[in-house]
DNA sequence: CTGTAAAAATGACAAAAGTCATTTATTTAT
DNA sequence: ATAAATAAATGACTTTTGTCATTTTTACAG
């Protein structure tokens, strides 16, 4: 089964009232229809690297993505998972600097391109949208500081609790309400989590022998929410 | 010797051109100018805590802060140093969240509170001001994914090392060019690099028989800034 | 299918970092 | 100026985490 370019409108786009669009006037948001290109990346693809120039910001409308750092030893780190309805490319291009981060599907995901002058002409114009973009960069902001400290303070156990529960906020759960909806190989969670491969491994083993999750492959059931919310250890 | 509030306009300050505010219009700095309440902070003193609510920014003409989570276990992590020029407040603020990290003066200091609503408003009707700020959320959330990566992947000698070259980078040298011009308690310097006070403590000797740095109660030189950098082993 | 490659799992060990106790030095308040 | 309190330094030890080697399992191309 393939997945084919969306060529619906933005103003049907299903994710149109999930996106930072949804406050956008009218007017822009046509004009974002009428110079969009909409695309289709398969899974493993890259839609940009580090250190290459951004030339307009990415719209997901379908599909499932990692941004990840390179650390200087050659390590990944990840430090957002995105989903339909988000948005990416946009911290570089509002920095103007070259992308510090690189995207790279973690499954068929459709992506519409929105092209620079046109972002940034429509953020001066639209005061609305400039708000909604700056309240997105603060709770992103929010975010990397929260993950910042505990990458700090906490020690791995809780840290991958906390990325499974992380993973389930983003992506949610297969219809059968307990399996994570999302394949992540073990690598990809050691570097969500922040530590090696092997570390990740055991302890989801311990996990799965403690009963709070299940294993099946590169599928994630959650089976007791609650002693996982525990084991993250988190106040707020 | 105290420092006394500074009553000059916002037009004449002297960190006018060296704050986001650079780029926007004389009406409304003017509109600033006539609403802030300029203030003094001894050294200790709290200017916002974690959990409480933002009415408004700050904006330092003087002096140094500190703003820092409270982790799970009580533990501090610093997440910004704070100086004359800089504004804070800011991202509580637009997202609509309670503070989420206190702020400390580390010296005392002087600062213009500039309330909510001005500041909201001004931002909806000035794009250059707005995109200032887009910006200049965008070069926070770089600073803090490149910091997680760090945390995640680097050992704590070069992340000391790294540390000391910020501190240098924000604060600078005192007139004698090697002295860190900022007096920072051991501890603050292990929360900074998010490590153990002791640890923080043991590198920090070790620097200073290698050579690298002087230690002078809580005075830091800088001896060799080329070496430094190699032990922080930063590749961009 | 089935062989091959890749990923996951596991064990043994090493290194890194944290904790606790104690000593020494530096501030601070009286 | 001096005692008391606080901060810094250091040593001994424990815990956590990472690394490397090896085995087992899974994915997948032909």
């Amino acid at each position: 089964m393939t997945i084919h370019p969306d060529n619906s409108t933005c103003q049907n786009c299903n994710q149109r009232f999930n996106s930072i669009f949804c406050k956008a006037h009218e007017d822009h948001v046509n004009q974002i229809n009428d110079q969009k290109v909409c695309n289709v990346y398969k899974k493993g693809q890259t839609l940009f690297n580090e250190g290459s120039h951004p030339f307009g910001v990415f719209c997901v409308s379908n599909g499932k993505i990692k941004m990840s750092h390179l650390g200087d030893d050659g390590k990944e780190q990840i430090i957002r998972l995105v989903k339909a309805g988000d948005i990416l490319g946009y911290r570089a291009l509002l920095s103007g600097e070259r992308y510090s981060a690189s995207a790279e599907a973690l499954e068929d995901t459709q992506v519409c391109f929105i092209p620079r002058d046109l972002f940034v002409k429509i953020l001066k114009l639209d005061s609305n949208l400039a708000f909604e973009m700056m309240k997105l960069l603060s709770d992103e902001l929010h975010r990397a500081e929260v993950k910042l400290t505990h990458l700090a303070q906490k020690p791995i156990r809780e840290r991958l609790a906390e990325t499974l529960l992380f993973i389930k906020e983003t992506y949610g759960y297969e219809p059968d309400g307990v399996t994570l909806n999302v394949r992540l190989s073990r690598e990809d969670i050691a570097n969500l989590v922040g530590t090696a491969t092997e570390s990740a491994i055991r302890l989801l083993s311990e996990f799965k022998k403690d009963g709070m999750i299940n294993l099946e492959g590169k599928k994630i059931k959650i089976i007791q929410p609650k002693e996982l919310l525990r084991t993250a250890n988190i106040q707020d």
